[in-house]
RNA sequence: GGACGGUUACCCAAGUGGACAACGGGGACUGACUGUAAAUCAGUUGGCAGAGGCCUUCGGAGGUUCGAAUCCUUCACCGUCCA
């Protein structure tokens, strides 16, 4: 790749919610490759992650999947970890009152963590660090040296603090501290690139910015990339949330499960969790816009490359025969839960024993809306018996074979 | 320390003495349709029972009343403002 390519190979699925900032960071980064090249040295890229828990998804993988394309131009990738900030806690998060996480958990967490990040990132190429090991010498004074370079109204105009003073919600005074500290991360790292979501904007062009300047260095470039929305196509993915797509689940599952996002987040789910060249994507998007490809044919190619991504191209297949089969089919799967009758059972009992619902009244109003069948046959009786094995069929993706 | 406001089902949120198992929205689930688990439309969404009955739920505990999510007392938690 020549350096333009690169730069666009970079710069790949970045939204700074500003043109002009985003010209701007193309520009730095342009010449900072080329001052990198000149140094005969690679770029310090990092990412900041929280392991608050332990089950990663599609959306944190947004910016691993930048990392990589850093380390495949090689570059010097740091997988940093926010212990720090962790043991904290995260005050955005005020509905429940979380308990401070304690060091051996958060290490724990991390850990697992870093080895979800490994199906994405190269292990070889890549530093794990903790910013605990230099956070947690700062004394007092260092800290109010930082702060110093700050302003409430810096921090009142972001927009997430914006909105909660506006409507009187309370801001935590340790919520500012987050970006000293990213800031701090930064310059500890002599950074020349810091990626993050679009969250973290601030924390990244702001204070991490503003942080390295003080401290005489040049401020690091940001790849700010676009937010992953969930598979509800509305919201950004969280596993709160319950519209993630996890990490650790079968292929099949994640095949299906991007395969249920709506139409119109085809292109970013393209962009920021795919694994495509330029050419590849940019030829997905446009003939999803000239309408040359059948929309439910582009989300099984995407759903395919997102798959491939995690597992291989012959488990992405099979996931994808798999789906096919029983959702485009309406195949009965082959494994399915069993259950023993004892003796003569009502469905209803059957039902609720099997967990296929929660209540004997939710049996019934399943029922009631012809969404049971045995062996194929829509029941229309509430107080049925059973009494001879079948295959029980609620709702379109849940199965029990019932055994004598 | 003081003043005021809040706590309702999975989430948000109405309801301020009886018609409340509790409006509405979101989510989830089911069905129809289809291009798929997309989009759209319709329905369901406390439990037990199934001829319209019973039981449990509106932060906790007490109380007033024939009757409370609604009024009173108290406790807990959350928030805003003043100091």
């Amino acid at each position: 790749m020549n350096i333009d390519e690169q730069v666009e190979y970079l710069m790949q699925g970045v939204d700074y919610g500003d043109p002009a900032v985003e010209q701007a960071m193309a520009v730095e980064l342009r010449e900072r490759l080329l001052e990198a090249e000149r140094e005969g040295r690679p770029l310090r890229v990092y990412c900041g992650y929280d392991p608050t828990s332990t089950d990663l998804h599609l959306g944190h993988t947004v910016t691993m999947r930048k990392l990589r394309q850093f380390q495949e131009l090689g570059h010097d990738v740091t997988f940093l970890i926010g212990i720090f900030t962790s043991l904290i806690g995260d005050p955005s998060d005020k509905d429940k009152l979380r308990p401070q996480l304690d060091i051996e958990k958060v290490m724990h967490n991390a850990e697992t963590y870093a080895e979800q990040a490994f199906r994405v990132l190269d292990p070889e190429k890549t530093h794990v660090r903790y910013n605990s090991d230099w956070l947690s010498k700062l004394t007092m004074e260092d800290f109010f040296r930082l702060a110093s370079n700050f302003t409430v109204q810096q921090f009142l105009t972001r927009d997430n603090f914006r909105k909660r003073w506006d409507n009187a919600e309370p801001i935590y005074l340790h919520e500012f501290f987050y970006s000293l500290m990213q800031g701090y991360d930064a310059h500890y790292l002599n950074a020349d690139v810091q990626v993050g979501g679009s969250d973290q904007l601030f924390n990244i062009m702001t204070a991490a910015r503003k942080v390295m300047t003080f401290f005489g260095q040049k401020p690091n470039i940001g790849i700010i990339l676009g937010i992953l929305p969930g598979t509800d196509g509305e919201v950004r993915m969280s596993k709160s949330l319950g519209n993630h797509i996890p990490l650790n689940t079968s292929a099949e599952d994640m095949y299906g499960k991007v395969m249920s996002i709506p139409d119109k987040v085809m292109p970013v789910y393209a962009r920021l969790a795919t694994a495509w060249t330029p050419e590849t994507l940019n030829h997905f998007i446009r003939s999803l816009e000239t309408n040359t490809i059948h929309p439910r044919d582009a989300k099984m190619k995407l759903a395919h490359a997102i798959t491939s991504v995690f597992y291989n191209e012959a488990a992405a297949d099979s996931a994808q025969e798999h789906f096919i089969a029983l959702f485009q089919k309406g195949d009965v799967p082959d494994d399915m839960p069993e259950y023993h009758l004892q003796g003569s059972e009502s469905l209803l009992d059957i039902m609720v024993k099997n967990k296929l619902a929660q209540s004997r009244n939710q049996a019934r109003r399943l029922v009631e809306q012809q969404g049971v069948k045995i062996d194929g046959v829509t029941v229309g009786d509430v107080t049925l018996t059973i009494d001879q094995g079948c295959v029980l069929q609620c709702g379109k993706r849940h199965y029990l074979r019932i055994v004598r």
